[in-house]
DNA sequence: AAGCAGGGGACGT
DNA sequence: ACGTCCCCTGCT
């Protein structure tokens, strides 16, 4: 077991923010999370954090899934005090109040084959039918783990290699409630099992040369390949653009001039040429600052609810 | 109770 | 720049 004190780290908010689709809260403060044919529980008790693993372990693998190394603090900083590429008075504010309500979730490194099944699965989807779409992915064609752990045996799946997908056959996926998408999953398999590349081949790329690769996958379009390239690839500048971000950027961070079309009828560049502007300071990492801002739209949305 | 709208989009004349 | 695609969920 590891046991560490660690700033701006949330396991709760991290699970909540839309990046992870594995990750579960068992009991009060602990939490299971599973990548590939990893599982990890974790829990938070007391301002600690205990990961249930060997040192070696979480040196070499969850130290970096969870981004601990990144110096969030000095990102912080430049939230309160860089002025913004704009001049909104508004669009401070709201990042502002955005970074204080969501500056504790870390912006994950998992597995990039598992973050294009997994967005390519998100799209038109809500989380919780997300989640039980690729936990059915994983049971069907994912390593079946046995454990025996003091009395308790129990079994988990790993997440699917594309040669399970692939070797299934176009009509391997039916019945997993994918719809449309099991062409896109079944495509995207065949095409990562025949190319043969590893993890290094896309972060290797530049940011740029990353997402446009990805585009080129079946169901892939812009929107999932920023989110292969934030939550994969570990490109920290990466920006995914859905609903919900849109909706805020057109409301916080537009002039009047802009906002001629609803805001859902806006192209994705549009809104990544007012990111480039609005966010310059960030330059490098902001993605996080999207993380923030997506994070407290949603909660400024369930809270409206009430 | 059946019917409708919409969901962290991608793709095609 | 538009409609269409599958399937689920929540609402009425």
């Amino acid at each position: 077991m590891v046991e560490k004190v660690i700033e701006f780290f949330n396991l709760r908010k991290i699970m909540n923010s839309g990046q992870i689709f594995r990750m579960y809260e068992d009991g009060e403060g602990i939490f299971t999370v599973y990548s590939s044919d990893r599982r990890l529980k974790v829990k938070e008790k007391d301002g600690k954090i205990f990961f249930y693993c060997s040192e070696e372990e979480f040196e070499s693998c969850w130290e970096d899934f969870f981004d601990l190394k990144r110096d969030y603090g000095s990102i912080v900083q430049r939230a309160y005090t860089e002025p913004l590429g704009n001049a909104l008075p508004k669009g401070r504010d709201f990042l502002k109040a955005a970074c204080t309500y969501a500056s504790d979730i870390r912006i994950l490194n998992q597995n990039v084959w598992e973050m294009m099944i997994s967005f390519i699965i998100s799209q038109q989807k809500q989380i919780p039918s997300i989640r039980k779409c690729i936990e059915a992915l994983c049971e069907r064609f994912g390593t079946k783990h046995t454990e025996i752990n003091g009395e308790a045996a129990e079994t988990w799946y790993g997440f699917p290699d594309a040669g399970a997908i692939a070797s299934a056959g176009p009509e391997g996926l039916k019945g997993l409630s994918l719809g449309y998408r099991e062409r896109y999953i079944y495509e995207t398999a065949v095409r990562y099992l025949s190319e043969g590349k590893t993890e290094s081949f896309y972060k290797n790329m530049t940011y740029e040369q990353a997402r446009k690769y990805l585009c080129t996958f079946s169901g892939i379009g812009e929107k999932v390949a920023d989110c292969v390239c934030l939550f994969g690839c570990g490109f920290s500048d990466a920006f995914p653009i859905d609903v919900h971000i849109k909706e805020v950027l057109y409301r916080e961070f537009f002039d009047e001039s802009g906002k001629r079309a609803p805001f859902d009828r806006i192209p994705y560049s549009e809104y990544m040429t007012v990111i480039d502007k609005s966010f310059a300071p960030f330059s490098g990492v902001k993605g996080i600052v999207q993380q923030w801002i997506f994070a407290y739209e949603l909660t400024l949305k369930s809270n409206k609810r009430k």
